[in-house]
DNA sequence: CGTCAGATTGATATTCATCAAGATCGGTGG
DNA sequence: CCACCGATCTTGATGAATATCAATCTGACG
């Protein structure tokens, strides 16, 4: 499997690839770096040069309030691309974290550049994954904001669940989220505390089980109908772009 | 002053923009119409064939709970293209309200591919304005997950004077803000009697003074001090993009 | 003058944060 | 093997932030 597949799979979940374009991608330069949990891979005020790939792990972007403390606005997953944003924004306005261990690809911008002038459609389909990750944000706002903490949780569970299948990576109604609850907290902007209760809540209510890093969802059906979750704003059926 | 000339200022504080640019944005066809407070300008599950963008007044991008709740996720103000998102999500996650009385020019999605293949430049530009748009909710997941209520609304007016001032519309250090505290609660996730509250909160440490619908901030620094304000986020430098 | 939407206030309930103390568990060195 | 250690999870107690409910007040306007 070439190292630029989980972006394929990504794409194509949402517009046919042509062999020509699957070849394009597959040519683009790159190097690879792996990261340790904590460690930071984008800056804020960087003003990045490379592009960069979640291949494994996850990572997530951060930001924070002078007095110290986190908001993750946003978890990334194998196949996502972490800041396609500095291309054009030029410079970070948060930075990306490794949430857990991972492997990472870094792609010159002035290659992606390349690639969106001689082809356009997969421009497009970049700056669709710009979008995506937009819609999530207004759902996380959405959770945040008028959601109970345990259904905020069981949103969240619920997206990388389904996030995660798209990239191959649910086995038998369960994934590995190997996150601790601090991290869960900064990204559902609860305390420690609430989370831990949160999630005895659904566990009590056999909404799901965690243990070690493996949630299993027994019924996800009943945990999307809990935390009224509904994927549209995912984005998986393929369409014309 | 003609009708796209707020999309243009959008952009050229972003980035120069040379005559033949805006010739085009000049020669974009469109149609106007105007909606009253309240009324849906695009519906969740629809799908548009024409973007949209906001001459007047304030739009928001809204979601909502199965049992009725309200999220607004984000306040677009004059210049904000209110669904570039359209083009390429095919299928709207979410509805565009009025939030006050409002005019409002649509363009045929045709013309924007156009637009975008014979100046990629531009559709870069315009990339840029949904990745400011994701920005801007970045920081709302901030301000509702991390901030208290009375800094959380604090910040919301720093966002909208300085998105205001760049499109011309802040006087003497004072903004027309037309909107109901019913309606701010459900922008800044709060219940409408806290958001009450947070205001005489406001209103009592001297950060702002609310008659009508103009607010007022005597000492916008103070403000954006009290609520952990920085632009940077907006991208408000012109670079090279 | 009556009406209506919106703003304000008080009283109370709920949710959530904070503080502090154990409990659990995987590693690690003796 | 065992004792210890640090990180994480869990729980209880308490307090602060926020929601909800129910009036009342205000001002615009027919």
């Amino acid at each position: 499997m070439a190292r630029i597949d989980p972006l394929i799979s990504a794409l194509a979940q949402r517009d046919k690839l042509d062999t020509e374009e699957r070849t394009l991608l597959g040519a683009l330069p790159f190097y690879q770096r792996k990261y340790g949990r904590g460690e930071e891979i984008v800056s804020v005020f960087s003003r990045p040069t490379h592009s960069c790939l979640v291949l494994s792990g996850i990572t997530g972007r951060e930001l924070f309030l002078k007095d110290g403390r986190r908001q993750v606005a946003l978890l990334q997953v194998p196949g996502d691309f972490v800041d396609l944003h500095g291309l054009l924004l030029k410079q970070m306005d948060h930075s990306v974290v490794a949430m857990t261990d991972c492997e990472t690809m870094f792609i010159p911008h002035t290659a992606v550049y390349n690639l969106i002038a001689s082809a356009p459609h997969l421009g497009r389909l970049l700056w669709l994954l710009t979008l995506i990750d937009a819609a999530i944000l207004r759902e996380r706002v959405l959770s945040i904001g008028r959601r109970s903490a345990p259904q905020n949780l069981a949103h969240l569970i619920c997206e990388l669940y389904s996030r995660l299948e798209t990239v191959g990576l649910v086995g038998e109604g369960r994934i590995e989220l190997p996150l601790t609850q601090a991290q869960l907290a900064d990204v559902l902007g609860l305390s420690m505390v609430h989370v831990n209760r949160s999630l005895k809540n659904l566990r009590n209510e056999g909404l799901l089980s965690w243990q070690q890093s493996s949630v299993e969802i027994p019924d996800f059906q009943r945990l999307a109908e809990f935390s009224d979750f509904d994927p549209i704003y995912l984005q998986l059926t393929p369409e014309p772009r």
